[in-house]
DNA sequence: ATACATGATTGAAT
DNA sequence: ATTCAATCATGTAT
């Protein structure tokens, strides 16, 4: 009841506290008509607004009842209800029926897929499963801890979510339970109809959501930076064994004049080396370009395979069936340059 | 601590 | 769709 009291107290005095003093310049400004004791009666009134909220509860309490007591309330009640009832009509023209914001089903929708917004145990399953699947499929079993990692940040975020939007929803239904009570004590003063107070919870519901959307939005944020941080590639890159090395540098070199590999040499290629096409393309693109950039410091590298490869050439004709023994580092010495053929040569 | 190496991503060009 | 070129973010050697 107090605090009903208050707020209906911070109402009537909403605005104008800051301004004990209007009443007497209103008076000074009109003219000061000074034998008008209707202006005087207004100021007054208006003195007593004013002061309202100086007042202790306790008083303030004592008049609102001298007001509901006073013999003219009646009257002035049902003047009040005359003039709600001519002005009702232009009201119920401004409410309309909001149609789903689709950013709002946007952010649930996603909150929803990362597990945030849904049910505790099995979203955080469901979370980690997409992490896993949206981590790229092959190389499974060093990153289960960077996984648990995710997991247990995912967690930490909803909880946050979850503690911050049960704490708007309170403070919502809280905020509305008091505007509630407000007006029906108001109502005893002034005519409020049903509609009204929907129409207020309406708009309450509609501003907490629109924080709860702010809510949403930083969750989403969070989510997405957090994906981002363990989720992609380039955060935990590995370089690749030596072997694989060795394998696309041997491809790469005995390939010099069109190291161009086709789909189905990157199969090879990437089965032998245990890495994936979408790998051994991004290994032949990045040797090209970086070859081309700098010729001369790829040149001992590329005589040592071209020696690999001759003395491989040499072994498999010469000597039958010895064919692959990369155990053999020849010098970089005698051998010509691997220069471009005259063929299709990078660009 | 620093510079260089390297795998992945991105946007433009083809 | 593939490749190039630039760039990012990490790995590694000094």
């Amino acid at each position: 009841m107090d605090e009903q009291t208050r707020l209906m107290h911070s109402h009537s005095g909403v605005g104008m506290a800051g301004h004990p003093g209007l009443p007497q310049h209103m008076q000074e400004g009109t003219g000061g008509s000074d034998g008008d004791g209707r202006k005087q009666d207004i100021g007054d009134i208006l003195q007593q607004i004013m002061t309202i909220t100086d007042q202790s509860l306790d008083e303030a309490q004592a008049r609102k009842h001298a007001l509901n007591c006073h013999r003219m309330k009646p009257a002035l009640f049902n003047v009040l209800c005359e003039i709600k009832e001519k002005t009702v009509l232009s009201i119920r023209g401004a409410q309309e029926e909001e149609p789903p914001d689709p950013q709002l089903m946007r952010l649930d929708n996603m909150l929803l897929a990362e597990g945030v917004a849904g049910p505790e145990k099995g979203g955080g399953s469901a979370a980690a499963a997409a992490a896993a699947a949206a981590s790229g499929g092959g190389s499974g079993p060093e990153n289960s801890t960077e996984h648990s990692d995710y997991r247990t940040k995912l967690t930490q975020i909803r909880q946050i979510y979850h503690t911050e939007l049960e704490k708007y929803e309170q403070a919502c239904n809280e905020f509305t339970t008091h505007v509630m009570n407000l007006l029906r004590e108001q109502s005893r003063t002034r005519p409020i109809s049903p509609k009204e107070i929907e129409r207020m919870v309406n708009i309450i519901h509609r501003k907490f959501s629109s924080i709860q959307m702010q809510l949403k939005q930083s969750t989403c944020e969070a989510v997405m930076i957090l994906r981002s941080r363990f989720l992609d590639a380039r955060r935990k890159r590995r370089n690749f064994n030596k072997q694989a090395t060795e394998i696309l540098n041997e491809y790469f070199y005995s390939h010099l004049s069109n190291p161009y590999p086709s789909e189905e040499a990157k199969e090879e290629l990437g089965k032998k080396c245990a890495i994936t096409v979408a790998q051994v393309s991004n290994w032949f693109g990045n040797k090209r370009i970086r070859y081309k950039k700098n010729i001369g410091k790829f040149q001992e590298e590329a005589n040592m395979y071209a020696a690999r490869t001759a003395v491989n050439a040499t072994n498999a004709s010469s000597h039958g069936s010895q064919a692959n023994s990369p155990s053999t580092p020849n010098s970089a010495g005698g051998y010509p340059s691997p220069c471009y053929q005259s063929d299709r040569r990078i660009q």
